[in-house]
DNA sequence: CTGGTTGCAAACGATTTGCACCCGC
DNA sequence: GCGGGTGCAAATCGTTTGCAACCAG
């Protein structure tokens, strides 16, 4: 799926939500919406403030993290807590199941895909007669640098 | 590994990580330690400090904290965030590798083992590069409650 | 003795909230 | 115009820290 395409998708699902819960479209809404579209990767609170400022986009601070729940519940960032003390968000629409390899030596925060730990974990919840809202997959370690730079 | 000799590991690592940093034996790390392979299960700081008060032990809210993070460095303790608004700890020590399965709805967290996902882990990591000191794997979702309580 | 340890209370920092004013619809 | 939204600053709350009195070796 496209930047493009999850763009549309997600306001769309956003639209849905405000409606869902009587809520108003507003500019600033509208406005961290499409700015959280325009960052790569992880981005914390901090981060995205600072970021928009330097844009010259506006929110303040409480309306971002009124945004970002909402963001959550309306299934269009994922949450994830790397034990560096704030809340790491990340686009979470039409993006892959994934594992975090988080390097405890620095920040670096690398995403993988494995199929076959989805399908083991499927099969686990199945098992256990639990149903699956979403999942987080966190490994803690180091890289081994052994001649390749990456 | 049952709990006597989990406890009996415990001292000896601990004493071992102590003498490491040029640390002390004192009477509140030695009750704090002993005190935690009684509870069973995920417990927070806030639940240690209840319980111990209500047992007679002692120990202040500062050093059960500073306890705590020496508790997880040395390998006797590991901490998790199910998102519950404070860090949980449980044993780790001598204990498999397991998933929790957070339910949204209330609080409990239930720990399944899953030799096939672990598996499937090791060998993700070994193609990454990565070499694993520790791993959280977080299912949040329900339990289906279909005819038998538990 | 002496340097690490404890407990208290104050400090921290991310996140949340009360409230007066603002703006979609 | 009304009811929800925003921004500010104050409040929360788990956790950390400075410091003076304390204790283990």
């Amino acid at each position: 799926m496209d930047t493009k395409l999850q763009l549309a998708t997600a306001k769309a699902r956003y639209a849905e939500f405000l409606k869902r819960h009587k809520m108003l479209q507003t500019r600033e809404r509208a406005a961290l919406l499409e700015f959280l579209f325009s960052q790569k990767g992880h981005f914390s609170a901090d981060e995205i403030l600072y970021e928009m400022q330097r844009t010259g986009l506006k929110a303040s601070r409480a309306t971002l993290y009124r945004a970002l729940s909402h963001f959550v519940e309306a299934g269009i960032l994922s949450e994830s807590d790397f034990g560096h003390g704030h809340t790491h968000y990340e686009i979470d629409l039409g993006s892959k199941p994934h594992v975090h390899l988080v390097d405890q030596a620095g920040d670096e925060v690398k995403e993988v895909a494995s199929p076959q730990l989805e399908a083991a974990l499927k099969q686990l919840a199945r098992k256990e007669g639990f149903s699956i809202k979403r999942y987080k997959i966190q490994v803690f370690g180091s890289f081994e640098r052994k001649h390749k730079k990456s």
